[in-house]
DNA sequence: ATGTAC
């Protein structure tokens, strides 16, 4: 592996590496990794301990996004953001667009991750730091008991019927609004307005209903979080204004997506594509790339899937944006209303769109899968929100427990070079065994005081897995995106209260 | 990420 690395793998700029053709058979377009200096050390670490022989079958991430450049009807580069690890077959910070018509291009669920439209929603309040400092504590827990967190927690409220599932997985955040969990305004802040329109329930199977009917409007575990936050840095005083953050305006982010529902939709579609792989005559360099023609049965219904799911995790959103909104009003006496809890956006960071992108002087429909990616459209897309056409489309960057979280903004750069995509976190760095392993929990707890952090989580082990240490550094992978012109950062958030699984 | 395994 490290004498491939040398052969294939050349910075071409301060921010970037290609991976040229020949690092894996096969390969129809160059890898492009987004990386500084820093960032390009851990990936080459990984790298070299595979090389060592210590790990089974973990790919590290740079022949991962080098056996997606294998895959047929990709276009341009496969392309890594900073924030990029290895994930099943593409890695997770990987953006890889293929060409829908091109009748060989395909679609894999291994592009899209099994927690479809994992993504991050974002309120603001016109609460100040210090109104918010004298009850975090209450604060945090109102939060905790509001929100249903957890592996296995289950819904206090929503979907009590198959129809009702099948609704919302067709209507979205439609259906969310019609049942009085969402406000009219919510809507037009989503990317695709909370609701994707080619979504079939008809493709969902009744075991992913099933698991979806008693967790909508429930948080999960692993990395997912609900947070209290506090802007601690404006970088652009114009775009922030337009946002309506400023200065200690305190706010919050949710980060979930479909459940088990989207991760049994993605399985289920792994097993059948597996199946009928050799059949397809599709190869693929590694058993984890399993994926359909777009324009195959199998490829349509996995799509119809995915965007049912999609629009679940809309409504999932939600309703923990309503329980979130109770939780504030019982914390300070107020109507959600009279808190000003509005949306500054939601965002996917985990999902396949179709997408006209302009490639080489020509205008081409395209299949962009994300994976751990957020799409950060520049300024003037016809698909961004009225109230951001001048500033780009807003991409929320969770930061993890303790750390900072940014919104970025989406540029005509970005559009060019990485189908307007950028970074999604921090990206792990160390796998969650080695975590566990490593770092106590107990230590994680006091670092968390100390920063003045009030936490409430479900399960003890979560905070060695979910510690700043297991994470690369936020700040070098938004530093990365800034340089490379992916985006520029508008504010800077501290967290103050957080509930997690 | 995940009723963390068929």
């Amino acid at each position: 592996m490290e004498s491939l690395v040398n052969k294939y793998v050349k910075r071409t700029s301060p921010t970037s590496l290609v991976i040229g053709k020949g690092f894996v058979p096969n390969m129809n377009v160059p890898g492009k990794v987004f990386a500084n200096s820093t960032l390009e050390k851990l990936l080459l670490d990984e790298a070299s301990e595979i090389a060592s022989g210590s790990t089974g079958s973990f790919i590290p991430s740079l022949a991962q996004v080098a056996n997606v450049a294998a895959l047929p009807g990709i276009v341009g580069e496969s392309i890594a953001m900073p924030d990029v690890h290895s994930g099943y077959g593409f890695a997770i910070g990987n953006v890889a667009a293929f060409d829908m018509d091109n009748p060989s291009s395909i679609v894999s669920p291994g592009g899209v991750g099994f927690d479809i439209n994992c993504g991050v929603r974002m309120l603001r309040t016109n609460l100040k730091e210090e109104d918010v400092r004298p009850v975090q504590e209450q604060l945090a827990q109102n939060l905790f008991d509001h929100v249903p967190v957890g592996v296995g927690s289950k819904s206090l409220i929503g979907a009590r019927t198959y129809s009702d599932i099948d609704q919302i997985l067709n209507y979205g955040i439609d259906w969310a609004l019609r049942e009085g969990y969402a406000w009219p305004e919510d809507k037009e802040l989503c990317e695709e307005q909370g609701r994707i329109v080619k979504a079939d329930a008809n493709h969902v199977s009744q075991k992913a209903k099933g698991r979806g009917m008693s967790q909508l409007g429930t948080l999960g575990a692993g990395n997912h979080y609900a947070e209290v936050q506090v802007v601690d840095e404006v970088f652009d005083a114009t775009s922030a204004a337009v946002l309506g953050l400023e200065k200690g305006t305190v706010c919050m982010m949710i980060h979930s997506g479909s459940r088990g529902l989207g991760h049994q939709i993605a399985s289920e579609t792994v097993t059948k594509m597996e199946s009928l792989q050799e059949q397809m005559g599709i190869q693929v360099n590694d058993r984890q790339l399993v994926c359909a023609r777009i324009q195959s049965k199998e490829g349509e219904e996995y799509l119809s899937a995915m965007n049912a799911a999609a629009n679940f995790a809309y409504a999932n959103r939600s309703i923990m944006t309503f329980l979130a909104r109770q939780a504030f009003a019982k914390t300070f006496n107020a109507t959600p209303d009279d808190l000003d809890m509005n949306l500054v956006y939601d965002v996917s960071h985990n999902i396949a769109k179709e997408e006209m992108h302009l490639l080489n002087g020509e205008v081409r429909r395209l299949l962009v899968h994300r994976k751990g990616a957020t799409r950060a459209f520049g300024p003037f897309h016809p698909l961004i929100p009225t109230a951001y056409q001048t500033i780009g489309q807003p991409a929320l960057v969770g930061g993890t427990m303790g750390t900072a979280s940014y919104v970025l903004l989406g540029t005509d750069e970005g559009m060019k070079t990485a189908f307007g995509s950028t970074c999604h976190g921090a990206g792990r760095a160390l796998s969650r065994s080695k975590s566990r392993a490593m770092i106590d929990s107990m230590d994680v707890a006091e670092r968390l005081r100390e920063a003045n952090v009030s936490a409430r989580v479900a399960s003890s082990h979560l905070l060695a897995e979910e510690a700043p240490q297991s994470y690369k550094d936020v700040f070098e992978v938004v530093q990365t995106c800034e340089e490379a012109k992916l985006s520029r950062a508008a504010v800077r958030m501290k967290p103050v209260a957080v509930a997690k699984g």
